[in-house]
DNA sequence: CACTAAATTGTTAGCGCTAACAAGACCTCA
DNA sequence: TGAGGTCTTGTTAGCGCTAACAATTTAGTG
């Protein structure tokens, strides 16, 4: 019988494969899933035709009888941002190269109900599951308290009720900061903090201060940020009218360039006055003036993570829940000295 | 006839909600549709039962049907950047607002392989159009070259071929920043500019040349960064060792804050002995030391314009392709001076 | 070599939706 | 009052694919 495949300017189906291999679409659709049982020449014969045609699976049609879309859902909080940035960045790379196609909801402000429309939306859509960059309480919240209906991940989102977690270990970090400070011989450690509904400005807090305690030293009020360098800059001009600052822990670099540009103003020079420590290792951190003892966050990691323990608990059948932390590091250059 | 949904664990679909409202799937389908005519008394009791019913449209099915998915895919070189990471906030926010989903791809590195790559991957997923965000020339190239199939903007693409393109004028930008400088009596500018492949590191170094010769001034050896801090370091260096230089237009704030850190090292003094321009406006650069005089790119309205233009051409039919550009302004601190 | 088990292929149904057509209800105006 | 229209709803088909089962061929065994 001749071959003739249709040539409008339709593009190929199945069917069309199938004719010009001669044989069943059913058969197509086996070599195209890796079925074990299809004779070697068959398969060839099918992937030729394919080439041939140039044919390319219609994934939505896929998705319709399999009921899966092989696409993630991320909802993230201003991707502007470094930190969200680079780990939605993370979770894109590591999505991909686990065959998944990444679907983006960005928002402009965390509260419960921007979180339970992006879930909902991106459910419409028909994602498998979603990683939700939670670093605020109330978001963390939001998810804990949502009936979720897809596997979900959250990332930097606290104890969250039923949801797998993954996150950096921020207690460890604002310890790593405050003992390094410590050791170099400062009475006590000032900090600069982020805005309190935050974890993660939470979680350094809770290191510096637990840091302060065991070494018997009197934790100072902390000065409350919001992550810009503005805020830092403001408070850094309140601690330099302090006398007996000697050592600052700011909870992110961006903050401490506003330290910085602070104490610069006033005349307070760093080390030779003042050490600061910040919290992140943005690129820029390196060449601030003076280049910025900070502790280094591994968002990249952390995206791969999330990523790991959403597709294992797609692709692995019901897992519990998991709690996965990520060490920072600690990264010394020339912010801070000995007193 | 008794009415009686089946309850199972299985979602509602539209014919149980068709049953539930004692009507068709088909007007179910009308209703949700908003086709005009459905009887009102009707259209209420539909929406009663898919309000009851928790009722949530299958987009997969619907997609199959109609051949669009309401998605649009980005393709994007580093989204770590804060540039492109603006640029994709920027079109991610007016995509949602249009009602379209955003599917990202993020390349390391962008060939023409790259992006062919990541094209035909959006391609399979079935996406309705595509904005690159070609910033290389290769990727511009690449755009240019490639037999698309779908709707494509390019955002900073250069003259590419078939496609839309939306961009910030870097040639103006170069302008700008050089004529200010000028303008404030320095005989001639430096520049450090960004890597050669780049279009904007192209456009910035065409506007730069163009001021200067306009004024009949000489232009030096312009210096070629790669974007990092690091690279500004260097080539901050170099100018510092200079003892003609008092006027510098860096390619972006990044490496600004390099050469800014270079020349506080080398004991020269920002803005006195010389002045610099940086070109971006990210959000530290108003606390470097000094405060940073910048070129500001405004990307979020880059985002919505490519946005806009790529919607007009799905749902407007076939438009011819556009040429949209944005002017970047000028953000006076603290870095520049008069001689 | 008959006879079962395994490998290979084909056939049929249907995922959940919209498009296209068909049919009945309701109206208009000569 | 009845031919012609408009509104409103229902029926049927099919998007392109995979799952389930049926049918066929091939291999394996005593």
């Amino acid at each position: 019988m001749a071959v003739g495949p249709t040539l409008g300017r339709r593009l190929p189906v199945m069917a069309d494969v199938a004719k010009e291999a001669g044989v069943s679409h059913q058969t197509v659709s086996r070599v195209l899933n890796d079925h074990p049982n299809v004779r070697s020449e068959t398969r060839t014969r099918v992937l030729e035709a394919i080439d041939k045609l140039g044919y390319r699976r219609n994934l939505v049609a896929r998705a319709l009888v399999t009921k899966r879309s092989r696409t993630l859902g991320v909802v993230s909080f201003d991707t502007t941002l470094y930190g969200p940035a680079s780990t939605v960045y993370g979770i894109e790379q590591a999505a991909r190269s686990a065959g998944y196609f990444v679907s983006i909801v960005s928002l402009k402000s965390i509260d419960k109900g921007g979180v339970r429309d992006a879930l909902d939306y991106l459910a419409d859509q028909g994602v498998d599951g979603v990683v939700v960059v939670a670093p605020q309480r109330s978001a963390a919240q939001a998810l804990a308290d949502l009936p979720l209906g897809i596997p979900t991940v959250a990332v930097e989102g606290g104890q969250a009720g039923e949801v797998s977690v993954v996150c950096v270990d921020q207690i460890a970090g604002g310890r790593l900061a405050t003992e390094h400070l410590l050791s170099l011989g400062h009475e006590t450690v000032w900090h600069v903090s982020g805005p309190s509904d935050w974890l993660e400005a939470e979680g350094r807090v809770a290191g510096w201060r637990a840091a302060l305690e065991q070494a018997g030293r009197e934790a100072p009020q902390p000065l409350a940020g919001d992550w810009s360098p503005r805020s830092g800059y403001e408070a850094g001009r309140s601690l330099a009218r302090m006398k007996n600052v000697t050592a600052v822990f700011v909870a992110n670099d961006q903050m401490a360039l506003g330290v910085l540009r602070a104490f610069t103003e006033q005349g307070v020079r760093v080390p030779g006055q003042v050490s600061v420590v910040g919290f992140d290792d943005i690129p820029e951190s390196a060449y601030f003036s003076p280049p910025l003892t900070t502790i280094r966050q591994d968002f990249d990691a952390v995206g791969r993570h999330s990523i790991e323990v959403l597709v294992r608990q797609l692709e692995g059948g019901l897992e519990e829940r998991q709690r996965l932390v990520v060490p920072p590091t600690f990264v010394p250059r020339v912010s801070t000295a000995r007193v």
